[in-house]
DNA sequence: CTGAAAGCGCTAACAT
DNA sequence: ATGTTAGCGCTTTCAG
């Protein structure tokens, strides 16, 4: 267990030679008479050398390294997706990953951009942004920024998922079923719309897309079918305004033969509500739901639209990597990379015959 | 948008003074005139001055940092709790978190290891290392190690969990509630120990829980209720195993009255198999499992032996951050921390009348 | 084919 | 109260 760290003057001195030729060595580049090579590669291998990164980076003007801001690796499994995607590209292509979670807060997405200017940190994913200015903070130091998923009103390159379409396969599925008394649950956009001042909701696009499908095959809206919720997909606690509504919905003697749950979190709930009330899934009413986080877990296997989330993580990071290119390739300015979401067929819905 | 990045000199410049008065102002250290305080503060203010941690780094000797290899962020939540628990803790007391995911693969491991000795982080948490050798490549090059959950044959500091303490938790549970005919439903401890070399099971102390708690009891251990299957934490595949192997013991017309599933996969698994059989839970079978991850979200919610995921990353951090601090405190050699689980009941249990 | 030396930005000991 | 300077380890001309 060696203290002292070797350095490569300390690999030159052991070989008898410079750092300079040293160098030559380690990155196989200029002349070096085979013979010094031995000499300097045994050096190396007896000395436990390792290059110091850091001494390297403050050289280089580059860290090769990007900074993840992300809201919180649990309980939704959707941050944990993308961080996995954003960790396994960039170590792929040799690029180090500096992360930090903030719960949503403000200040402390302040401090991690602050942390990583410091750090140097050559780009910034924020999986989503939660305050503009510190995005322009960002910005303002010189940092690569990519925006995933809700994108403030600062143009740069980002990665989003498609939502709308998303929800309008979750509901061609169901009405290829037969389904036509289809109830949505999922969160109010005009509540979010208080939260967060900018971009877009994937909310919003969520039910926009049960809408549109609902006039686009001639189902009128049932407003006793419409749940829109102050349900959080940050915490654990079952939302008493879902029981409550969901009571409505079941109870009357029209009851809805499916019911459309905006994330895999909340169609647990109503999983275990639906439960309570002795109604069986897909027989009595079939469930549809949107992630597939949860939903392979759950009982019946929920059929649910998947979001790509390691393909998040790996998008956001090609748009850093094809902006450190050798050739900047022009296109560069504000890519915006939207990805498909693909439907997954289970068990929790069935034809309604 | 300010390309060049800002240094120290170019503060000292603006305002007029050296580097050295910067400093001292930067860390209100020594004296400094009212007056040029005001000035230099300005300076940095007008200038957009951050300090380069990679050059103070590099000058320092200390980075500052954590690295923190695991295995995967999904879809085992586990490691998601814990990774949080890491990062929460870490950048509370300022220091930086580097991130890598080995996916068991012990080449990725190593890997980990490499590029964290080149970032010349003070300390690498491993949670769960894979190879005894890698361990050992860290230790030499001088860094702080914490091994967490498996800790392999070399003494380093580390966080466990009291496994089998937990298990009986759950036992005792279940028996209080008059259960004696209770299955097991775990992975076998023999198939780790072929692939993996050295250390702790947690499977085993789970097991083992298990075992001796029928037998502090004075019940027999009943051979058909137990199920070592070869279940993988490590993919979302339904193991072919189980359903056989579960077939088996419900059909027979001695059935068990409870489950004891060993992590809360294996749980959502079994709670699957049992609706296709239709056997209700808890009323026709109680189920309790381990871990405290989908547990919540799943119909009926489960009774669960609840592992502490975010104590376990900060217990971690503070090894460390112990280690650091000024006065060594002697006692450091080779911290074990190990830490309690506690019983969540829900309603996946019931009096068996 | 190999070596000497400057400098990335910051810090701290030493001057003044 | 403020300034000068050496050097952390690595890279890269430029000489030889």
């Amino acid at each position: 267990m060696q203290r002292k760290r070797v350095t490569q003057k300390d690999v030159a001195a052991v070989a008898g030679v410079s750092t300079a030729t040293v160098m030559r060595v380690l990155y196989e580049q200029g002349y070096v008479a085979e013979e010094t090579r031995k000499v300097v590669e045994e050096a190396i291998q007896r000395t436990g050398y390792h290059v110091n990164a850091v001494a390297r980076s403050l050289r280089h003007q580059r860290t090769t390294s990007i900074g993840h801001i992300l809201h919180s690796l649990v309980p939704n499994p959707f941050f944990a997706g993308v961080a996995l995607g954003v960790e396994e590209e960039a170590s792929r292509w040799g690029w180090k990953l500096l992360m930090i979670s903030v719960r949503d807060d403000e200040r402390r997405e302040r401090l991690g951009v602050e942390t990583f200017i410091q750090q140097q940190v050559d780009a910034i994913i924020f999986t989503t942004p939660i305050s503009e200015e510190n995005v322009q903070v960002a910005l303002d130091a010189g940092i690569f920024v990519v925006q995933v998923e809700r994108p403030t009103t600062i143009p740069t390159p980002s990665v989003i998922v498609d939502n709308y379409t998303g929800a309008i396969q979750a509901m061609e599925h169901l009405i290829a079923l037969g389904h036509k008394r289809i109830a949505y649950i999922g969160i109010d956009p005009e509540l979010l719309r208080a939260q967060h001042h900018f971009g877009r909701y994937v909310e919003e696009e969520r039910l926009k897309g049960y809408l549109d499908s609902l006039h686009k095959h001639q189902i009128p809206l049932n407003k006793r079918f419409l749940d829109l919720g102050a349900h959080s997909s940050f915490n654990r606690t079952i939302p008493l305004t879902l029981s409550q509504s969901l009571r409505d919905m079941i109870v009357h003697a029209e009851r809805p033969t499916a019911i459309f749950a905006s994330t895999d979190t909340l169609a647990a709930h109503v999983l275990q509500q639906l439960h309570d009330y002795r109604l069986r899934v897909p027989d009595d009413i079939s469930i549809i739901s949107f992630d597939d986080t949860y939903a392979p877990y759950l009982t019946p296997p929920l059929t649910t639209v998947a979001q790509p989330m390691m393909e998040i993580g790996k998008a956001a990071v090609h748009l850093i990597l094809d902006h450190f290119q050798e050739e900047p390739s022009a296109l560069d300015a504000f890519q915006q990379k939207k990805l498909a979401t693909h439907l997954v067929v289970r068990s929790s819905t069935a034809s309604i015959l």
